[in-house]
DNA sequence: TAGGTCATGAGGCACGTACCTCATTTTTGG
DNA sequence: CCAAAAATGAGGTACGTGCCTCATGACCTA
């Protein structure tokens, strides 16, 4: 029911000794340092596959003369979302560092898929063990990532994933997901049916791309008398997505709600109000952020679906720890949920 | 922008100098004992808070002859929702003992305060340092937590908190806020307003008090078009629930909701689609467990309301890290969200 | 003041790994 | 087959803390 026999911990003695090899000679193949034939490494590897050695990650940071490094890479100022996940790095780094992993957080401009790459080309494997990026899919950044990885360096995907690169592992909610989500919730909203529009930053973006593919799928599929408007196009930018919004009740007195997939949540607000058909119109909107939860309160915005930075950055850190340290060791990270948020369960 | 200069961290050694006494004293101190005078105690206290020494814990454990031990205490074969308790403190079980943290999960006898009281009352400080229980509210185990405590063992509550104990810390849901929410959404679910049935498992449960009151609060307060019956009691239990339940739609043909805040889900979900009213009725749990999952996939439940179990035991054993080797420390937790799950947004 | 208790200091070994040096063995190429 | 090169072994120190022993010094009490 309760007690295992606690059997000792699997040291690199314990490899040694059953591979017939000396200390030194695991320590080698343990930390890839040259001078091990092919054959006397592998059969270092059998002894560790057969004992189920995992090397003690805490005594290996510890005996390091240098804390693991993992560097943040986060879009500088394009909207508030970014700001609290670079936020939740800086909170986290503290903690981190209790546990010998030191955080470095680089602002890089948003958008600007050069500067992205530019900064990862910069950097060293000598300073540098893990990198996070925040990546729009661009062949410029692929390409500094591939290199990055090549230099030995971990490079991981936060937030929007960059499948086909050499990325080790992808951190962020399943898009598709939340538009399927923000489709159901609304469809439910509005038993009646009616006009819903939808509302996305840019028809270029993975993740405003999967939001849609999945809100579409649904309300087509399962909320016949729903009817979508849209997509438009609000730029994540509060005054675009205010004129945008503006002109979209004037011209559908009748609309009965709004999906934003991207941000500008100001602006969206604001066009609500001015119109005076705030609380009239159900709305769904992404990411907590100071507009959004303004919106809950005064009753604008319905549901917020909030990708938790916190989560993210905690998750990232974690696997950036197993990746760097435990290398081709599978990475297991807890989902990324889909926060849904009214105003009554705002944290 | 990004490198701060990577200062030596700060050991007992740095402690010892700047108190002006030995390690040895140091040791005595830091790890409670006997043979330090109060005033030498005391400088090295303050050199500690000066130079904001804080113990190295994973150094710490290393250099301990055993693992930290934290024992988890969950109720057995009540419902589902505890089986994915004691799952999810299995599955991280190997993840922690690699970081040097012994798990042991024991089943308690469900509704029993005597089972649960007679099991703390059993653990010895010598096997065990954190004990982390999901309790009633009553007396016996408040005692038992008081008497643990001051065997030096850490005792924390999870699910359900038991204020007035020594408990040191709680980790669990905001329930008023789930109460909230549920309401929140059943009126939106339901602009033209109509009656929604409110059933707990039993109304001495303090969880299930402080939703109903949530629930209660909002519907009344903000959604005047909602007609509240009952709260009724399905006493945590399938078969029970399902009679109420069956009672209720017959009694109500123009039933238009229903919250059932406690377990039972099995029956509620048989009940309403014995009533061929499925689909017509919206309704709320709580739990994603097997029969929610279904209700959810059939379409009979449109919202359950989860509190997230994996990321409860993940917290609870970071907590306990904290706590057992940094006692007297304030233990910051991340705050376990309301996960609220459509069919949707599934896991 | 002698004998005792208590407080403190000094130092060592252990935990599991990293990383270094220096011997010694094995392999390889000519 | 010999010399050079490569592979391997042996063993040390370090990381920061826990825990142990032993010696020394201070203080108290009869």
């Amino acid at each position: 029911m309760s007690e295992e026999n606690a059997r000792r911990r699997v040291t690199v003695h314990d490899v040694a000794r059953a591979a017939g090899v000396s200390l030194a000679t695991v320590d080698r193949v343990l930390n890839g340092r040259p001078g091990v034939r092919a054959a006397t490494a592998e059969k270092v590897d059998e002894a560790i596959a057969r004992l189920g050695f995992s090397r003690d990650l805490n005594a290996s940071l510890m005996a390091r003369a240098r804390d693991l490094r993992v560097s943040f890479f986060i879009p500088d100022s394009s909207n508030e979302f970014m700001d609290r996940l670079a936020e939740a790095v800086g909170a986290r780094a503290a903690q981190a560092s209790a546990d010998r992993i030191h955080i470095l957080t680089h602002r890089v401009r948003a958008l600007d898929a050069g500067d992205l790459a530019r900064a990862l080309n910069g950097l060293a494997a000598q300073s540098c063990d893990c990198a996070v990026i925040v990546p729009s899919e661009e062949p410029e950044i692929i390409a500094a990532v591939d290199a990055a990885t090549r230099r030995g360096i971990v490079v991981m995907t936060l937030v929007s994933d960059l499948p086909g690169s050499g990325r080790r592992h992808f951190i962020g909610i399943d898009n598709a997901a939340a538009g399927r989500t923000a489709a159901s919730l609304l469809g439910r909203f509005l038993p009646q049916g009616g006009k819903v529009a939808v509302i996305a930053g840019s028809l270029h973006l993975r993740d405003h791309i999967e939001r849609f593919e999945g809100f579409s799928g649904i309300a087509g599929g399962e909320f016949p008398l729903l009817c979508l408007v849209g997509p438009l196009e609000g730029h994540d930018e509060a005054e675009a997505t205010e004129s945008v919004v503006s002109a979209l009740l004037a011209r559908h007195p009748d609309l009965a709600g709004i999906y934003n997939l991207g941000a500008g949540n100001a602006g969206l607000v604001a066009a609500l109000e001015k119109s005076g058909r705030a609380r009239q119109v159900r709305v769904i909107a992404h990411e907590l952020t100071a507009p959004t939860r303004a919106g809950l309160n005064s009753g604008a915005i319905d549901v917020v679906l909030d990708q938790n930075p916190d989560g993210e950055i905690r998750e990232a850190i974690a696997a950036a720890r197993t990746l760097a340290l435990a290398t081709a060791r599978p990475v297991v990270t807890d989902p990324i949920e889909i926060g849904i948020f009214l105003r009554d369960n705002l944290r």
